[in-house]
DNA sequence: CTGAAAGCGCTTACAG
DNA sequence: CTGAAAGCGCTTACAG
């Protein structure tokens, strides 16, 4: 309906003046977007994960849009739980920081097909989910570049876990071999945790042996709290970073910049991240499926 | 209205045969409690709020609440923004982490009062707000008693800012004065910093000058980054810490385990804090508003 | 073009 | 005790 400027105007106005707000549980019962979107998180979540959830939530406030959040707890079935509490609540798009848990996913997957829109990191475990992902493997490739141009030899690479078991750390390997080949260096240096984070001393220390062995003079550590262990091993057998030997981490946490030194690493491009998580959210399910890739950046700092 | 349990059972079942959800949108039009919370963080939120956060959730989950978020962004009129909005979308209890802005505080004041219940940390800008928090003071107790039996002789304490300026400097000022006190101690070793935060390099190797020149063999810092801080500066002076000086921290955040040595700290409670945010938020508004304390712990590390 | 009515999915008070 | 009706605060399709 079309009305004067003015008297739209004085309208807004006694609005005010009476106090007046729309009842957005009304305008939604009738049918409206309520500008609602369900996020999933982990109960462990890391400070990686939070500060994901930081930006994520300053996107979706530019877009006049509000987090609900909900927690996995252990129990499996909670998973199932909050995809039907937001459904009841005609909360229809989806934010899962998570896969869910096996036993749960039958319940869990019958639940997500009823979401308008569900975005995953990684991967999706359904067909009509949408996924953003970092490029991993092209920052730590990133990673190697740098520490060819400043000059290091001896480039290693210090994963947490298989890579035929963890796609995070296949990624890694990915990026690390794929920097290496095109600096034209031939020889791998690449060392395989057991799965175990945080990484007990002993581990960290027999990492640090397997660097020695190879006359490392550069290492890439899976993440930044693999990175700080590595560099407190370093020291405890006298060795110096960065003299002796470039330390890399990936995601940027506080403790990078806290560490001693601080700690040059990959920063997980949260923002870009979030940006792209909220253009995936808002996507009708029409559009095609394509991942959406984020490039993360290099923090250069004291340590390599 | 009574039915049989034997006809309710056949009722539930028929009703999850032909998956049906309650709306809860429409129960909530109708008057029914929406379990909604609405929680105002800071956009600059420390790791330390996350965890709350975190721990927030995991209790309105137990309680079959859930949390609605929103973040300042910068912008001192989000504040009002954000309360308007839960308003309107029938959320009347609000746990609020930061205060809200001076300049955009009447708007923001007016809204408040409309809710059914607000929660605070530290103060309430409001009168009917609620307050939650933590005993500081008897936290820095607790260190200086810890250090005193450990045997150190002269016990400093490095402060972020004006006690006069800052509460929560204050209220440290105060647990550690008590701790001396109660131990027999006399001498004060008190040094303050100018407010700047994180502390940059120069600012912490000036607290450093001053414990070496007091001669002290400990020093509680008003919080883990400060704490890191003077740990990463002892180092370049060459004192050893914990041999030479005995370093405690505040809020155990995740870089406090991962610091070298691993640091001792005062763990905030995390769960009873939020135990205690939860029971205020849902408290009536008549109970009295006696602030509800929580007492943190002292986790002890290899730093102290 | 304007204003009254129907209806979103529930709950509750009320008539039979 | 049971079942139909009114109404929460909106929006939209429809009759005047």
């Amino acid at each position: 309906m079309r009305v004067a400027d003015r008297t739209a105007d004085r309208i807004r106005r006694i609005a005010d003046e009476m106090n007046y707000w729309p009842n957005l549980v009304a305008q939604q019962l009738r049918g409206r977007e309520c500008g609602l979107i369900g996020v999933l998180i982990g109960a462990s979540s890391t400070t990686a994960n939070f500060r994901r959830l930081a930006a994520i939530e300053q996107e979706a406030y530019r877009r006049d849009q509000r987090l609900l959040i909900g927690q996995f707890h252990g129990d499996p079935r909670s998973t199932a739980h909050y995809l039907a509490d937001f459904l009841s609540r005609g909360i229809d798009r989806l934010i899962c920081f998570h896969n869910p848990a096996p036993n749960a996913r039958d319940e869990a997957t019958q639940l997500l097909g009823k979401f308008r829109s569900a975005v995953f990191q990684t991967a999706s475990p359904v067909a009509s989910g949408q996924v953003v992902d970092v490029d991993r493997a092209a920052g730590v490739a990133d990673a190697v570049g740098h520490l060819v141009r400043t000059g290091r030899e001896r480039i290693a690479l210090v994963i947490n876990d298989s890579p035929d078991v963890d796609p995070l750390m296949h990624d890694r390997l990915r990026g690390y071999r794929a920097g290496l080949k095109q600096a034209g260096r031939r020889e791998m240096l690449e060392w395989i945790g057991t799965g175990t984070f945080p990484p007990p001393r002993a581990l960290a220390d027999e990492a640090v042996a397997y660097l020695l062995e190879r006359r490392a003079d550069a290492v890439i550590a899976s993440n930044d709290i693999w990175a700080i262990e590595l560099m407190r091993s370093l020291r405890r057998v006298g060795k110096c970073v960065p003299a002796d030997i470039a330390v890399v981490g990936f995601d940027n946490i506080d403790a990078a910049a806290l560490a001693d030194p601080s700690l040059t690493t990959v920063d997980q491009n949260y923002a870009g991240f979030a940006a792209a998580v909220m253009d995936a959210v808002n996507a009708s399910a029409s559009t095609a499926q394509t991942p959406r890739i984020v490039q993360p950046t290099l923090v250069i700092r004291e340590s390599a």
